[in-house]
DNA sequence: CCCATGTCCTGCCAGC
DNA sequence: TGCTGGCAGGACATGG
């Protein structure tokens, strides 16, 4: 579900409830969302600490803790962190549950189940492979046209399952690659290796501003995705390809079609994108 | 290296 | 109405 602009967005609205606070305990309903720790372990191990920071990496979440302590987590594709009081009726499909000293909760709710967190501390590996080999943070000086010449050279998959690939770009997910291609006139099957300069600088471009306009927008909100105080985002309105097969191309007003790449529906506009 | 496919899950929706 | 199949913002393993 939540691509980078999703969590960015998680991330900014959970920051003033959780960063500062103290985890006074710990509800496990579901231990297998937990990899690294036994529940017992885990809640043991949380409790008392304080959370210092709360960051973004790609589509994960990492609060920092005391005592030298990480949680790293993934949303998967349905995942939700909700700040909510303890007064709050446990709603269907929570798996865990962190009370703070504020006397609110951070909930983990997560309908398919894919979503997990990882804790890392004394001994352990600090981040979950997933996280570890990460590739580069789009919206970061270091990412530039430049990099992304890097990441494409003599690639011969398609752009599409390229763009996919957390090892090379981290953060785009189904929607936001599909808007980045679109915006950059490029059709996803076509192999990394044979763009041009140009129009590598295209799809630069298209890439940081889907992202960014994706958080200005909150999020894309089709189904499940609210941030964490339960707000729903807006970028769903602003979508120009993705989910729009069979409708009118924004740009040109061609028919928009819909091909499987990598196991994952791609939409684009065969007549815009080249 | 690259790709397609299956797997982990539950819910929803179209079509019969 | 009720059932069924297919599909869904992800990531990883496997086999060709």
């Amino acid at each position: 579900m939540p691509e980078l602009p999703e969590v960015e967005t998680i991330k900014r609205s959970l920051t003033p409830y959780v960063v500062g606070g103290t985890i006074t305990g710990v509800q496990v309903f579901n231990p297998a969302v937990i990899i690294s720790y036994k529940a017992e372990e885990f809640s043991h191990v949380l409790k008392g600490k304080k959370v210092l920071a709360l960051d973004r990496r790609g589509k994960y979440l990492i609060f920092t803790l005391t005592d030298g302590y990480t949680l790293s987590w993934h949303l998967g594709m349905t995942g939700r962190l909700l700040w909510l009081n303890s007064q709050e009726r446990i709603e269907r499909h929570t798996h865990l549950i962190l009370n703070f000293d504020s006397h609110g909760q951070l909930r983990f709710v997560d309908v398919r189940r894919f979503g997990r967190c990882y804790l890392a501390g004394k001994g352990s590996p600090a981040y979950p492979e997933g996280l570890a080999r990460l590739g580069l943070e789009p919206l970061s000086p270091a990412f530039t046209p430049e990099t992304l010449k890097e990441i494409i050279r003599s690639k011969k998959r398609s752009l599409k399952s390229l763009l996919l690939d957390q090892h090379h770009i981290a953060g785009l997910g189904n929607i936001y690659s599909d808007e980045a291609l679109f915006g950059a006139g490029i059709h996803p099957l076509r192999p990394a290796y044979a763009l041009s300069d140009e129009e590598i600088g295209r799809l630069y471009e298209a890439i940081v501003k889907v992202l960014q306009e994706g958080i200005a927008s909150g999020g894309t909100s089709i189904r499940d995705y609210v941030d964490g105080t339960g707000r729903k985002g807006d970028y769903q309105n602003r979508l120009s390809v993705y989910g729009r097969k069979d409708q009118p191309c924004p740009r040109c007003g061609e028919t928009i079609k819909s091909l499987k790449i990598s196991g994952r529906t791609s939409y684009f506009c065969p007549r815009c994108q080249k």
